[in-house]
DNA sequence: GCGAACTTACTGTTCGTTCAGTTAGTTGTC
DNA sequence: GACAACTAACTGAACGAACAGTAAGTTCGC
């Protein structure tokens, strides 16, 4: 952990603060995680990330905030590649891939998403603002590639989700345990062309 | 709470106990769940679960023993009669309704064992025995229905366990949010025809 | 030199564990 | 069948560790 920064500087620090808490929350949960950890991490003190965010509940909510920013962020223009298209070429599957591609990639490169996620949705959601608890921008694509069948679109949305979720949220037990690990490349190739698969076949019968 | 039992019968306050721990572990978490809550729901003193369980890990893993030796003692019978009336009639969809609806009602009536499988997981699987961590039972009546088609019968094993879980995992969160609660009787319903949906027509194409 | 960034020592609280003591239940003895 | 001797169940107060929050003091950037 290098300290080469300029010796004070409020935003590289509340930076640090943040990243650091992004992990050690995701990894040992709100309660095992101690501002000192943190602190020592960032490369702070113990009442650095108080000074700056208020309490460790408001850290805590500071981080989430921060990951559902950057989801949105990084998935909307890509769900709106896979809409124009779908709507262009009208190929379901070119559009599936794409979407799907970018959910499972951006969710293997922010584990902490899922593993914050997860932990929110065990303990009732307590830090989390409400309002839409998943992608929009997947969500709206899901959407528009479904098109108008009868189909239960929020029994599609939540199958879609899962799909890719799980093996992410659940890679210490159930994939570990099949000798598995969802942030590998090959696990990750083939799982998105079985999602892929799965919501085709769904599609194309409804 | 009635306090109606014998004055001292040890098997009972241990299954007290184990009941008042797995609703305060399960809804609290590990950490905000306090032996002196155990204790005053399960109508003992703070002391008592340490000294039947040796400490409060152990107490925990205790708690997931029961309930896995539970699930696996409710599932075997159903999942067995999915696989012999596969194999007599031939007719997957009627298999696959079986041995869903069985999977979702429990989990449905035990929704202890899926939030602490949840919480499992973003802990590492620390209190965790080595060895398979979702159902056997499932798991073998999934191979057997499925035949030996090119399918990758891991990924099938996960998609089926995810849309089986996910709903009741992200119930607070995601589910909420839709308005939707994965606890009641009409979403159960839709969800089963789903997956059933879901898992035929992934079969039927292998 | 002033204000913001930052540290460090300290406070109050919470909680797991321990253990000395108490009581209910059982066994053996006559 | 009653009474003593003994065991196991159970209590609750006390201890010590861990930790979030606080505030007084220090240092840096401008």
């Amino acid at each position: 952990m290098p300290r080469s920064r300029r010796r004070r500087d409020a935003d590289v620090s509340r930076r640090e603060i943040l990243d650091a808490a992004e992990e050690l929350f995701s990894q040992r949960g709100y309660e095992r995680a101690t501002l000192s950890q943190i602190g020592r991490r960032a490369g702070v003190s113990t009442g650095l990330p108080t000074y700056f965010f208020g309490g460790k509940d408001a850290l805590y909510r500071a981080v989430l905030e921060r990951l559902i920013a950057e989801r949105e962020a990084r998935l909307e223009p890509l769900a709106a590649r896979a809409i124009r298209s779908f709507e262009r070429t009208g190929d379901r599957r070119a559009a599936l891939e794409l979407l799907i591609s970018s959910y499972i990639d951006f969710l293997r490169e922010r584990p902490a998403l899922v593993r914050l996620m997860g932990r929110e949705a065990l303990d009732g959601a307590r830090h989390l603002a409400p309002g839409p608890r998943h992608s929009v921008a997947v969500a709206s694509a899901i959407e528009r590639i479904a098109g108008a069948g009868g189909a239960d679109l929020d029994q599609l949305m939540i199958t879609t989700v899962a799909l890719c979720f799980f093996p992410l949220e659940h890679n210490d037990t159930m994939l570990a345990a099949m000798g598995r690990d969802a942030m590998s490349d090959e696990f990750a190739a083939a799982r998105k062309r079985h999602v892929v698969d799965v919501l085709e076949r769904v599609l194309a019968a409804s």
